[in-house]
DNA sequence: GGTATAGCTTAACAATTTGATAACTTTTAA
DNA sequence: TTAAAAGTTATCAAATTGTTAAGCTATACC
């Protein structure tokens, strides 16, 4: 799952709690930073510029509230998922914060399993669909852009180059056949002659500057990191 | 509001609560359709294409953790909201639930106006993706108002112009196929020579003049800031 | 209702990129 | 050692896109 690179805010003011969701979520391979109220949720948030911020409601200061109010009004937040997190179980409170335009409330105790479940529940459902794009290790292969991403840097493919990496990066290690990688790339009824496949091999190599096709003679190729 | 025009389809087996919630969400001005079980959820869910649906849990024949799995299955449900409704506070159903790829987990009891808040909020996070303004830098693109504005300045686009801006700045980065843009812009119907989608884009990047729309050869164009 | 205007599409051609091949060299495995 | 397979390079053909101008169409305006 891609989507877990992204970054949560969690303001809360019980030491305990914060560190128990701070744990999970970075266990769930989320990156964290806290704030321990209102006014410092704002400045993290502006400083950090999270994907998501968990507001527990009764905090000194600022509560979440109107925490969630001032971060609606600037342009940059109106789009972060806003979860808020608390003890009241008062139904007012509760349809008071969803109108203030929050993105779901949590009920305290809420076991940091649930809690887990649901924000990945919420970046799944903004994150759309991610499974056009491959990682391996400093090398992102992205379906959706069609661009390589080496070390930080956008390699650009032709067509058949992008279509026979990507072929052979979507199953890692597997030896594909030449006949294979001429039905799925070119198709069954184009007939091109033998070196054609190897050319385009070499300017893969060329362009990625990266050693990960590998050539099993007699076999065909795989992709290897 | 106007994403009050949005269809729900409610899988409950219980007539009361149905009709409970049916009631209260179509105050709010939804449109609702109604399911007793799964396999009739599903049905109707073809039928009628809501936009969020509400699954019961325990519901006779399938329930609705088997109904999701089977939605989600389906392309055309890939990205539709999915709700799940039940007494079990049970936390373990309720992970279960939200790693099938549902969007929200509410616990009966609860009251009709929480449901309707949160509800909402759903709606608020979907359709603020969906239209409103998009903003890159210097550059907006006020679909809502059919204006560009760069650097200050108002650009005016023709319709099919914008159309074709808009659908590409809706997803940056994302390569729009030459027919994923005849589909979206000109619709199935229409049959339009080759050239037409390059004229436009041309003119694009004349009115505009900022370097945005990408060509990838011989897959499509892509919008990027 | 007629006319002006902007918008849309197309055709024709230019420019560019991509892809395939030939011809040759190098590597590999038996 | 030696075929067979794969690598390399330059070159040319083909595919694709860019550009321009012109014609057609719908809409707005008088």
């Amino acid at each position: 799952m891609d989507f877990k690179n992204n970054k949560i805010l969690i303001a809360e003011d019980e030491p305990d709690i914060l560190e128990i969701l701070q744990f999970n979520l970075e266990m769930e391979g989320y990156t964290v930073v806290t704030a321990k109220n209102g006014d410092e949720a704002i400045a993290q948030a502006k400083k950090h510029q999270p994907d998501l911020i968990i507001l527990d409601i009764m905090m000194p200061g600022k509560n979440g509230i109107e925490t969630c109010n001032l971060l609606r009004l600037n342009p940059a937040f109106s789009h972060t998922l806003i979860v808020f997190l608390t003890a009241l179980s008062d139904e007012a409170t509760e349809i008071r914060g969803l109108e203030t335009g929050a993105d779901d409330y949590l009920t305290k105790p809420i076991s940091p399993k649930v809690l887990v479940s649901k924000v990945n529940a919420l970046f799944r459902r903004i994150n759309k669909d991610d499974n056009s794009l491959l990682q391996f290790g400093d090398l992102q292969i992205d379906r959706e852009r069609y661009i390589i991403i080496n070390q930080g840097k956008d390699i650009i493919l032709a067509r058949k180059e992008f279509e026979l990496l990507a072929l052979l990066a979507s199953k890692p290690g597997k030896v594909f056949l030449r006949n294979e990688i001429l039905n799925q790339v070119w198709g069954t009824e184009v007939i091109v002659g033998d070196r054609t496949i190897d050319v385009h091999v070499r300017k893969i190599r060329q362009k990625l500057k990266l050693d990960c096709i590998t050539t099993v003679k007699g076999v065909g190729y795989k992709f290897e990191v």
